[in-house]
DNA sequence: CCAAAAGTGTTTCAGCTACACCCATGA
DNA sequence: TCATGGGTGTAGCTGAAACACTTTTGG
């Protein structure tokens, strides 16, 4: 029984990467920014919004967030997941009900700084930003409270990362989520017994000190999040 | 721009209740149950659904997972959350493609046997159920460890039991959700220092044993997330 | 040699577990 | 008086936090 429904459903994402504050000096302390597009048109014409759209009509939620993430910022990403369904009535005013299903993502460091400048996007640090349209702004908050409650009992951490890091650039990853410095002898330990991640052998030299061993991430689960759905949930409910 | 989309939307919640396995005998171990709806059409006619239906067009999807509540049992949840958003294009074959918001809910143990009995709603133990319509087998299951991971590291265990409670009913509730024995004097010490359980001054006699304190729940939060909206996830946020 | 970060060792403390023990009631 | 669960006390283990200390590089 199709109804019909004057509903529009929508899906959204939350894209997270890390970024230097200062741009002439890439080796600054990074903060957390996402990408934001511009609307062009009524309601909140010239706001920034979240990158989404229309769910299509043979396209799964998940796919529709990851071809988000591809069509605003050309990057694959490294950690997806879904956060929550937005369908109050009021939460778009003035206009067609929408319902969104708002997925959060991770991308790596380095991979944004390769990935092309588009049109009517602009990264922005996602703890100081703009009134957005609708209710973005409290779903921007929302997806920034679930990153920081996953990195501090999961392990995501790395990927914010490139494919190798030392434990300090891991534990940088930690500290600018968390906002609070960690100590990095009991830092080093914890991530060692978690098992998760495996020395690559290689060394990072070039800073004045000890060179620091390359790790990388123990890859036996993918970092999609599929929900009840898939495997990765599966490996992640257990831990 | 209203696409007219030809995707459905619905709501369906998951609701748990405590219930003892025999009947004949209330006193006996309790484990979970759910109510499910008997299907009357095509697809999967005559099989057993979760309850819900299409989200109407000026109610919020908490107000749906509620109204479906109400519908099959009568009652008030006394905690309710949204679950996961389900849209595969594949999981209504061969009819109208469905996306269903789906949320769980808690009611009480003793609310429960006085709901009156309806048509085509029957209670079935979570952890053992027949095929169900759709892929209502999975979305119980991962309700099922969403309740129990919830169960271990939060507060809401008391939502199956009623306005006061002693510790051993609290205990038993962890028990049977949990699937294994706590000691019930760390149990004890651990609610009790948690802050969030109140003595009422009442006492429960009747037992061939020294009377047990009641205790009621801190009602400083409602019993309802609305997930990053209201002030309920705020306060679940900082613990 | 010095500064700085990598990496190791060690003490301390909080929280949890296990379990011994006393208390109050019904039969 | 005995069985049963309510309720308290406490020793021991484990893991995290704090911090002293050694190692290895660049300048």
């Amino acid at each position: 029984m199709d109804t019909g429904s004057a509903i529009d459903l929508a899906v959204s994402t939350v894209i997270f990467a890390l970024r230097s504050n200062d741009p002439l000096q890439p080796r600054g302390e990074p903060t957390v920014w996402i990408p934001l597009v511009r609307r062009l048109r009524a309601p909140y014409d010239n706001h920034w919004a979240l990158p989404g759209g229309p769910l299509g009509a043979d396209e799964g939620p998940t796919d529709a967030a990851r071809r988000a993430l591809q069509s605003t910022t050309g990057l694959q990403p490294k950690y997806l997941e879904q956060l929550y369904t937005f369908g109050d009535p009021e939460r778009s005013p003035g206009a067609t009900r929408v319902v969104s299903i708002v997925y959060w993502a991770l991308v790596g460091i380095d991979e944004v700084a390769h990935a092309p400048a588009r049109q009517n996007v602009r990264w922005l640090p996602a703890d100081d930003l703009p009134t957005l349209a609708f209710d973005h702004n409290l779903i921007v908050d929302y997806a920034l409270w679930r990153l920081r409650t996953k990195v501090s009992h999961s392990r995501i951490a790395h990927a914010f990362l490139g494919e190798t890091f030392t434990l300090a650039d891991l534990r940088e990853v930690h500290e600018v989520v968390l906002g609070k410095r960690l100590d990095p002898a009991n830092f080093r330990r914890q991530v060692l017994a978690s098992g998760h991640v495996v020395a690559t052998g290689g060394m990072r030299t070039g800073g004045r000190h000890r060179p620091a061993r390359l790790y990388r991430y123990d890859q036996s689960m993918s970092m999609t999040d599929h929900g009840p759905l898939g495997p990765v949930l599966l490996s992640e409910r257990n831990s």
